[in-house]
DNA sequence: GAGTGGTCTAGACCACCAG
DNA sequence: TGGTGGTCTAGACCACTCC
């Protein structure tokens, strides 16, 4: 096999076992890493690629945990030959990215960004005190023309570097990125999970023709630094019957 | 600080960064790093407890999942002060275990063992044919007396060393520790998140007074070895009013 | 500049599986 | 018995934060 599997070459700014880790990617969605194949062995796989074998394993690792390897202790690592989620909920990113990495075209409608003060509740979620400056944004997502979710989002103006940050936000950009630029890169969420039957508005909103419940992810979104404080909260309401939410978990 | 950190002491089996791990949930848990506080630095660290540095990274990396630790680049790693949860979705343990985590009571009403034979649906979710012997569980959980979700298991007779395996399952036994003593142990699963208003049958097991929408948790579960093949699939209906169900997402 | 976390390496030894 | 993955180490260098 001739193939050039050295990683590199690539110039690109993410790490090296991330790079390692969609070299491999690659190398499997071209087939010449077929369904069912064995991967030659960690030493001899981590001099093709042209890394160490931690740095190797750790790119395994992460295709693993996305059911694309399969590790068999004194026997090999295999490419999977199971079907597999295109995108798991586990994975923090925004709706408009999971939308795309299912395969569907996102949109937005009904865009709006609000000033609003929190009450308790709302203070209560994102750790703030009650009165305190809030940005609110309220849209609905599309997949492929047709609306999917409702999303509502919260996020404390003391946190922005300047309250009037968002007001610029645009139906085709995205929170996370937005965010990100703004110093606030969101690392993690803790979601909750109800299901919910709509009213009158989400039935609206998402053209709905029954009243079939929705999923709510209610989620305290935190950023990289200060590290403590809750960045974003915001409630998705999802059409289950127009999308699929899957979630992959690892023991 | 006099406190003796070292964790080679510890006999237990698991893996050294995984004692690692418990031992710094345990300094946090008994307040000798409290909230807010600084870890010392890694290399510090790594020290007073004996590991290297790159294990003791993968210990307070395991911390930082679990929102327990916050590590800011070029300051420090600090307990989290915020509130997590005790249990996310993104992790894969029995149900039984999942309302233990959470600090409840757990049990089992209504269990029945029954061998089937996989329709063309089921045998698609096992990635079985049709026609092969299912071994099938159905049971409601309860958390402290009171029913929290409705589980509905299937297995391919043909992964257990025996067809009658099972059939001595009872209705304190872990489904979960079961199968790993029968070399089955379940190490991911891919679960589909669907709400639905409960029917008739459910209503009654889970002894619902309204018809609020339950959460369908329709999962299919990967063992180790041989690894590709569905080891289970189960449909569990949570009733979210009784149980929170959260999950962790990280970026 | 000093100290912190972020990344990567080369090599070692062990546990498991197959012949 | 030989090859595989599983784990751990010591050390190096880099990037970032703060003084």
């Amino acid at each position: 096999m001739d193939t050039n599997w050295s990683v590199r070459l690539d110039t690109e700014t993410r790490t090296l076992g991330a790079r390692t880790a969609a070299r491999l990617r690659e190398l499997i969605r071209d087939g010449v890493l077929a369904p069912g194949t064995r991967l030659p062995a960690e030493p001899e796989l981590a001099r093709r690629l042209g890394v160490s074998r931690p740095t190797l394993r750790a790119a395994v690792t992460e295709l693993i945990g996305d059911l694309l390897l399969v590790r068999r202790r004194g026997v090999g690592t295999f490419v999977s030959a199971a079907p597999r989620p295109a995108h798991g909920l586990e994975r923090l990113t925004g709706t408009g990215r999971g939308i795309t990495l299912v395969g569907r075209r996102p949109g937005t409608t009904g865009l709006r960004v609000r000033h609003v003060v929190a009450d308790p509740a709302l203070a209560a979620h994102l750790h703030v005190d009650p009165g305190s400056p809030v940005v609110h944004l309220t849209r609905t997502r599309t997949a492929d023309g047709v609306p999917v979710a409702h999303c509502a989002e919260w996020i404390p103006a003391g946190l922005l570097p300047e309250p009037t940050a968002l007001d610029a936000f645009g139906a085709e950009d995205s929170l996370h990125d937005r965010l990100a630029a703004l110093g606030l890169p969101l690392r993690q969420a803790v979601a909750r999970l109800v299901p919910v039957v709509p009213d009158a508005d989400l039935r609206d909103r998402l053209d709905l023709a029954s009243d079939a419940p929705l999923l709510l992810l209610e989620q305290r979104h935190f950023a990289v630094a200060p590290g403590d404080r809750v960045a974003l909260f915001s409630r998705h309401w999802y059409d289950t019957d127009r999308i699929d939410l899957e979630l992959v978990r690892r023991g």
